[in-house]
Parts: structure tokens; C-alpha cells; sequence
DNA sequence: GCCAACGTTGGC
DNA sequence: GCCAACGTTGGC
């Protein structure tokens, strides 16, 4: 059992969208950078995710998803029309995956990016760091904790 | 294999 | 809109 954090523009995929769509459960797909990507491989049904907005007017942790299956091949970057597309896939050849994601919970409200940062105990969260702007990131149990209590309250 | 140029990410 | 940081590409 691990624990992520993947990140998305709430005005292309928000948390809202996923819950709405059928089964509250979406692809996560267009993932194409390598290090994000072995993250996505790594995944196990039944994992954790905290669901992070990214670039929008309140940015940070919007909600809990969990892993709803194992990666499998992300045929968007085999479609030319796809914005997803890379003309390096083929079929044979295809090194992007996508992975289902199920809707767990909203926050009441977004635990912002500035509360993060003011917060004991997350210190060492990748996703403060500076520069750092891989989509999928591993995160702690400790730190999936405490941003899960921080935003059920 | 090096590295400059370029494109993208993402907070501000 | 700006720009720092990063990843990728391609010429050599």
C-alpha cells in the first residue's frame, strides 16, 4: 500500500469532474515524462492519492482518490488528433500508460499549497521543493495523514 | 557524450 | 504575463 500525489489544472481535470463522471471513476491519462510515468507503473489498486490543483486560483489539495486499477497502455498518444499524441508511440512501442483513479473524498476546503508549507511534519514533501513540477509524486503515509486529517476538519 | 536551444511547468 | 527550473531535442 503507498501513497501519491498527482497533480492536475483543475480547468482541464478537476476534483468536481471526477466526481461526477459515471462510476466516479476517470482515466488518468497524458502522463509523458519518464520519472511520472514509472510512477504510474509502480501503482497498485487500492492505493491512496491526494489530488492536487494545480495553476488555478487556490491551489493545493483538493481530495483523496484511490487507485482503481494497474497501469495500462495510454492509446492517446497513438491518436495524431489526441493533444496527447507523440508521434514517437506506436503500437509495438507505446511507453505511456494511464491508470483509473476512483473518487474518494472533496476537502471541505482546499488544503492551500501556502498551508502545506507552514505545516510541521512536511518538510521533506516533494511537492514543496523547489522546481519541482513532476505530475505524479510519491508521498509518506505520515504526510498522506496529516494532509487527510488537515482536510477533514 | 556534450551542451545550447527550445518547450513546458507552475507559482507568483 | 513573467520567469526560474526542469526535461527533451538535435547538432556536433
Amino acid at each position: 500500500m503507498q501513497y501519491w500525489l498527482m497533480k492536475s489544472e483543475p480547468d482541464v481535470f478537476s476534483i468536481d469532474h471526477l466526481a461526477k463522471l459515471p462510476g466516479k471513476t476517470g482515466s488518468w491519462e497524458g502522463v509523458r515524462n519518464y520519472q511520472a510515468r514509472n510512477h504510474l507503473q509502480a501503482m497498485k489498486k487500492g492505493d491512496l492519492a491526494l489530488f492536487y490543483h494545480s495553476s488555478a486560483d487556490i491551489i493545493g489539495v483538493a481530495g483523496i482518490v484511490t487507485i482503481a486499477g494497474e497501469a495500462e497502455p495510454d492509446t492517446f498518444a497513438l491518436d495524431k488528433k489526441s493533444i496527447y499524441h507523440d508521434p514517437k508511440a506506436t503500437r509495438e512501442k507505446n511507453p505511456w500508460v494511464f491508470v483509473r483513479v476512483k473518487y474518494q473524498k472533496k476537502f471541505k476546503e482546499v488544503v492551500t499549497l501556502a498551508t502545506l508549507r507552514q505545516t510541521a511534519g512536511l518538510e521533506d514533501m516533494l511537492v514543496l521543493k523547489k522546481g519541482m513540477r513532476l505530475s505524479i509524486q510519491p508521498v509518506t503515509e505520515k504526510e498522506f495523514k496529516i494532509i487527510e486529517k488537515m482536510g477533514s476538519k
